[in-house]
This record gives structure tokens, sequence and C-alpha cells, in this order.
RNA sequence: GAACGAUUAGCUCAGUUGGUAGAGCGUUCCCUUGACGUGGGAAAGGCCACAGGUUCGAAUCCUGUAUCGUUCACCA
């Protein structure tokens, strides 16, 4: 047989990528089939058919997509095109987050360096506008590299965060925690931010080891007891010295009250009993800061201690002589430790390492502070959901496998943390964000999913989705004479985030997108925001509606660089996926992304490794050539098979199978090394080598009956790779099978 | 301090109910003028961290140790 004349111009020269993904692209676009309503009205899913439902992790609205985006993008759309084949009525709903902090700090870092103006300068209206327009900008970018790396999401169903629907969601929220007693405002000890001017989470603080001193030394010559403390400038807000109750040493102070004058600052302090006292750290007696520590707030809690303030919100000190007042913590503590030197009261001086919690975002060194917060309350039981807390609503559904995480190990850590939980701190003093619905008149509080009345029409003027305007703060009401304002404060962007499985499916509205794709089936993202975000879906939607938000999580690992190391911009070691996509083309950033990297692993990338992969998308390039050289186009009627060849299909039908075993068991490490594997070194490497020979000296039936197995195993094989090599694979379907669907809607070869 | 991982070829990693160790990259040698040099064939290279235990049999299960990593909590 004699290679036929009628191959493709393209495929004489080696795949080229770049020319062909977004083109491609395109056209998946054009035909609709992101959209799981096109693919039954087109007839490529059943009616009937199964939802398979995946809401996209909404990339912060700050900068340019990176490797770990790159990542999720691939793992998810893996998922996503297998099941599309696989007949499911298959939704992937992209969006956005506005990433509250995150978004208006590097806004506000820019704004300084060009202009020396802070956003107390430009008020409240206009830094919201810069910040909207920034994330415009970012959002545009962010969806176009999406769409680079060939994601196969619904952007008719695309969601924002921070857009009218969510905020209506967030405040629908809000106003039903609220009702339900577990949104409370209270004056409390908090994680303030000093550089960024704001209260933080618990678990936006970082702990960054560095080098500091501990002090040992007594208030006074009469004081009984010698304390130690790393943050002597604190301690003129002491009001009470706790000791362990079994400890025999101070037995006989407990329950006295000392007063004496502390680095110029009057102070009085009562020797206290706590079991949370270490008898063996340092002189075993812990000098009390309610204000300015979190434990030792709970100490004073337990004991009905006072709450002294000596620190504000600029990290200086309030009170004391010229020589403490309005120092900064860190002058003021020289200033202390000088005096207690000078006096004789210093004991010792220990250099210690110790952990400092400074803010995540501004890498600001957090100032515990007692202020007036909202927080929600994960103990109390809430009578609409049977009495069960906040808490025991993240806990259940892993405890009952109702939500199973991959890899299961991941369950333990969860468990851990909610353990631990506290109330969630969600009030923020920043600008870009949820605005608080609550509003104040006097005495009065309204909290609403609407502002107080008379007020809405102004809200409401203005409609551009991404450019939402929550900066309307204090309206007349004429009927009543008098002024409700609006809270300052704005939302941890989390509670959004908490809410994203149902509210960008329309909730509150009873939508039909809400009936159909609620509980989704698959989270798929990065183990480190477990906490953060996967716990607060659970709850949320736990809360809200009452249904778990996926039935399983995904968890990726960290992309790390070829020694390991974390990508950063310090580092300069990132790797840019559209540099890779432009280079080596996005299938082969993909298929080099999840080959090696089992779920919850780090991985590590190089660009060797992606190479690699562009060779193979060129393998599969000059796979098809050989064998449309070879090509029974003509072969409409299937030939007679002979016993060699049907022995290849089956060999084929078993792996196929066992790639679709690999997937189902989200093994998607496994499930393309074995595509990868038998394309390579079984189809190229043993079939195709042999039917040259077939092709020289077989018989006539030998060689269609090789033709056509050759045809199938190709066209069938593409359809195994598509989800992980999207882009080359329907490059070459579409030209082989040119008045058929395209490949993304193909029916995967195993029922 | 605690929890959770990891430790397999020079490098990156697979190894899913326990049955004689696998891949890619790298290295070395050879081959190839019609699918592809982005190719093909072959070779070298592992006491599966260590020590015990269970078992006919352990990289795999159990216990302990060491080292690395991640997360949480922090000691004031």
């Amino acid at each position: 047989m004699e290679p036929k004349m009628n191959i493709p111009d393209k495929f004489l020269k080696p795949y080229n990528p770049a020319e062909t993904e977004s083109r491609v692209y395109a056209m998946w676009e054009d035909s609709g089939f992101f959209h799981p309503e096109t693919c039954i009205e087109k007839g490529a899913t059943a009616e009937d058919a199964k939802p398979f439902t995946i809401m996209m992790p909404p990339p912060n609205v700050t900068g340019v997509l990176h490797m770990g985006h790159a990542m999720m993008l691939t793992v998810q759309d893996i998922m996503i095109r297998h099941k599309r084949m696989r007949g499911y009525r298959t939704l992937w709903l992209p969006g956005t987050d506005h990433a509250a902090i995150a978004t208006q700090s590097k806004v506000e870092k820019e704004i300084l360096k060009k202009e020396k103006r802070s956003r107390h300068d430009l008020g409240r209206e206009e830094l919201l506008k810069r910040v909207q327009n920034f994330a415009k900008e970012s959002h545009d970018t962010i969806v176009s590299q999406i769409k680079v790396m060939g994601a196969s999401c619904d952007w008719n169903r695309e969601a924002f965060t921070l857009d009218d629907k969510r905020n209506l969601a967030v405040n629908t929220m809000f106003k039903k925690m609220y009702d339900d007693g577990l949104i409370y405002r209270g004056n409390k000890v908090i994680n303030w931010d000093p550089k960024g001017q704001t209260t933080i989470a618990d678990d936006e603080i970082v702990n960054v080891e560095r080098d500091a001193v501990l002090y040992t030394f007594k208030y006074s010559h009469d004081f009984p007891i010698a304390i130690s403390t790393t943050r002597p400038e604190t301690k003129v807000g002491d009001t009470a010295v706790a000791v362990h109750p079994s400890d025999e040493r101070y037995k006989e102070y407990v329950g006295k009250e000392y007063s004496f004058t502390f680095c110029d600052v009057p102070v009085t302090v009562k020797i206290i009993a706590d079991e949370s006292v270490e008898k063996d750290f340092g002189t075993g007696a812990l000098g009390v800061t309610p204000a300015h520590s979190m434990t030792d707030w709970e100490i004073a809690e337990r004991h009905n201690l006072p709450v002294k303030q000596v620190i504000n919100e600029y990290a200086k000190m309030t009170v004391g002589t010229e020589e403490l007042l309005g120092k900064k913590t860190a002058d003021a503590r020289e200033v202390v430790a000088k005096w207690l030197r000078e006096k004789g009261l210093m004991i010792s001086e220990e250099n210690i390492k110790q952990n400092v919690p400074t803010a995540e975002r501004t890498e600001g060194i957090i100032e515990p502070l007692p202020k007036l917060q909202w927080f929600v309350n994960v103990n109390k039981p809430i009578p609409s959901r049977g009495g069960k807390t906040l808490k025991e609503i993240m806990r259940e559904p892993l405890q009952n496998g109702k939500i199973k995480m991959v890899p299961e190990y991941f369950n333990k850590t969860y468990f851990n943390w909610i353990d631990n939980l506290r109330d969630w701190c969600i009030s923020r003093q920043i600008w870009y964000g949820h605005r608080i619905p609550v509003w104040y008149k006097g005495e009065e509080i309204f909290v609403g999913e609407q502002p107080p009345k008379l007020v809405s029409e102004n809200a409401s003027a203005d409609k551009n989705q991404i450019n939402h305007d929550h900066s309307g703060g204090a309206f007349s009401d004429t009927n009543l004479g008098g002024t409700w304002t609006q809270d300052e404060d704005t939302l941890d962007t989390w509670f959004s985030s908490g809410m994203w499985t149902f509210s960008a499916l329309g909730w509150p509205e009873q939508t039909e997108d809400l009936k159909i794709y609620h509980p989704t089936d698959v989270l798929e993202t990065g183990y480190e925001i477990i906490f953060f975000w996967v716990a607060r879906m659970v709850m949320m939607s736990g809360y809200a509606i009452g249904e778990i938000p996926f039935h399983t999580v995904y968890f990726n690992g960290t992309v790390r660089d070829g020694q390991g190391r974390k990508m950063s911009k310090s580092l300069g070691n990132g790797i840019d996926p559209l540099d890779i996509a432009k280079e080596f083309g996005a299938d082969a950033g993909r298929m080099a992304l999840v080959m090696g990297t089992a779920a919850g692993t780090d991985s590590k990338i190089s660009v060797d490794k992606i190479k690699g992969y562009k060779h193979f998308a060129n393998k599969l390039w000059n796979i098809t050539r050989f064998i449309l050289g070879y090509a029974p186009e003509d072969l409409v009627e299937k030939p007679e098979i002979v016993e060699r060849d049907s022995v290849l299909l089956s060999k084929f039908e078993e792996v196929a199978k066992e790639i679709t075993d690999e997937l189902d068991k989200y093994n998607f490490h496994l499930a393309a090394e074995k595509i990868y594997h038998y394309l390579w070194s079984h189809f190229a490497d043993i079939i195709i080598e042999e039917s040259k020979e077939v092709f020289k000296s077989g018989s006539q039936t030998e060689m269609r009956s090789r033709a056509y197995t050759l045809f199938k195993i190709l066209s069938e094989s593409l359809k195994v790779l598509h989800p992980f090599m999207p882009f080359v694979t329907e490059e070459i379907w579409t030209t082989i099978h040119p008045n058929e669907n395209p490949l993304l809607v193909q029916r995967w070869p195993i029922k």
C-alpha cells in the first residue's frame, strides 16, 4: 500500500501550539458547548443527564495568573472534560474574588508610591473608584489567562464576589445570622494590624521568628513576685499577676492586691490563680495584660479583671510621662527596660527566639487591642438547624462521610482546627468590600438586606457589575428628621467567599440553577486554604440552605520550582504559565503540572519537564501524520478485522478502562501517565512500527484491517487524552473527523 | 510543644486490598535518508531512611528512632 498524498499541509510541519490553541479555544466558545444547556439543546448531553458541577475557586483580582492557578485550572478542566464526555450535564462556573484587603492594600501601595498620598488623603469614594478600576483591569487580564489555559468553563454564568447579586446574598446572610443571634457586636481583644489599620482574623496571621529579649524583673521593690516578659512596655497595662493554683511558692499571695508606680504609671495588680499558667516557664508567674494579649484577655474574663488599654491603633503608648507617652512600642520597650535597670528591679535579660505575629498582607506586627467589632458565634445552638452550632455544622458532614476529602488525611487537620476555633471576627476597617449592612441612628440599629427606607433608590444607582459602589454612608431620613449612618466597616473577604457555592448559583433567589447544580460535586483547591475557605463554605452552606456545599474536596499540592522552593516574586524563580503556553503550549504545561502529582502532594516543575510534553504533543502529531498516510477515509464499512488487530483493539479497551478507573479515583497523575505510555511506548513504538511491515508486505485484508485499526485507536485515544491535552487532541480530531461535533463533546470510549 | 505528611535509581516522582522493584529526565553505547532527531534500540544505576515486630512472604501492615517538610498552638 502506498501512502496517500492527501495529508493536510499543517501535518508536514511540527505541531505549532501557539498557532493552534487560541483558534481552537475560540471555536469551542463559539460552539456553545461550555454551556450545559446548549449541550442539551444540541443533543450532546441527554436531557435527563446527571449533573456534575464544579465552582471555580475565584482567583483574586489582584494580579495575574500564576502556576498555582494553572494547576487548579488544569485539574478542574480534566474533571470537567472527562465528565462532559461521559455524558454528564456538566457545569463549571467561573468567577473572580474581590479579595478585599489584598486588593485594597495593593492599590494603596501603588498610590502611595506614585502620588505620595494615603487613602485618607483620597477619601473613601475616590479610593474605591481607584480600587474598582484596578479590579476591572485585573479581572479582564485574569479571564483572558484562564482561557489561555484551555479552561472549558461556562462564561455565561461568570460571577464576582462583589457584584450586585453577591452583595444581596451577603447582606441576606448577614441579616439571617444576626436575627439568629449568630452575629453579634462585641468589645474584645482582636488582632490589630497597625500598618493596615484594620483588624484581621486569626488565620490571616503569619508567625515570623525573630530575636527577642526575655526580661525578668519585679514591678517594684515591695512586690513579692518576679515576672518575665518580652514586652515590658505592656506591663503598665497589667491588672493582675497569675500563678498556677498548685504553685506552693506563691500560694500565700493569691487574692492580695498591690499598688505601685511602674515607670511613672500607677499600676494596681491582683494576684490570682489560674490553671493556664505554666509553673515551669520563667518565674512561674504571669503578668496579666488584658488589653494587649489574647490569652490574658481570656484570663481576665474568667477572673473579672479590669481592662486597661495603654497602646493605641498606631502602636503607640497612651499612658505615662513624656518619657513613654506617644512612643512606639519598640522604643517604649527600651525606655521601660532602662528604667528597670536603673531602679535595680531587673533580674535578668535573656536572648531568645520568639515568634512574632505579623499580618499576612501588610507584614505589620500585630498589636492585640480591645475593639468593638462584629463576630460570628461558632458555639451557639441554632434552633432552625436542630440546635446545632456552626462548629457542629462544619464538623458533621466530614465525620459522617457526606463530604470526602482527597487525600483523606486532611480530615484530621480539619477537625484539629475546628476544635481550636474561636468566634470569627468578620469586620474589617477597610473600604473595599461588602460594607456591613448595619445602620445607626442615635441608639437605634437597623440591620437589613437593603438600607433603611428612602435610601434604597440612592444605593442602587450604580448598576455596573464590577464597579459596584458601596460608598454611600449617611442618608437623611426626612420623614423622621434623623440620619441613618451606615457602619463604616466592611466584611472579611472570606464571608462572601464562604457563600460561593450557592451565591454564585443565585441564592437567595430560589433559582433553577440552585436546584439543579447544588450541592456541587467537587471542590478542587489548594490545601493552604482548607480553613479560610473550605470550612467556611461547609459552615455557610449548611447554615443557610441546610446542604453540604460539595460532595468531594480534592486538594492539589503547591507547585514548586526545580529545587523545591515555593515560587515567589522575590526569589524570581516563578514560571509564568503564560510564557509556558506561548513557548511550549498550554497542553504541555498542563501535562507537566499533572504528571507525578498525587493529591495533596507538592510537586516540582521545570522547563525540562514541560519541554518533554511538548515533544509528546508533537509525537501525537506525527502519529497522526503517519496514519493519515494510510487513512481509511474511504473505509466507510468496517473491514474484516484480522486476529492480531482485534488483539490490539481490545488491548486499547483495557487501557482505556484502566485510565477511566484512575480518573474516577481522582488519580489524575496515573491516568495521564497511562495514556502517555500507551501512546508513546505501545501505539507508536510497537503498533506503528509493525504496521510499516504490514503495509509493505501484508495481504490486502491485513492492510485494510490494520488501516482501520490504526485510525480507530487514534480516534479513541484522542478522546482519552483530551481532558489532559485538549488543544492538540481537538485540532487533530476536527481534522480527521471534519463532519462531527468537536472532540469536546464526543462520547468517552468507556461507559 | 502538638497534629499531619514525607524519606524508593544521580534528579523528579509512581508503586491503591502484602507476592521476585517502576517511569520520565540525566548518563553511556549503538541504530535510523519516509510519521517524528521533538526519533528508535540497549545498558549502567536501588539492603525501598534506620531498628524491631506481624506474616510462608513487607517498599507496602504495626511499634519505635532519625532527618526533612507543612500546619496549628504558642512561653507570658
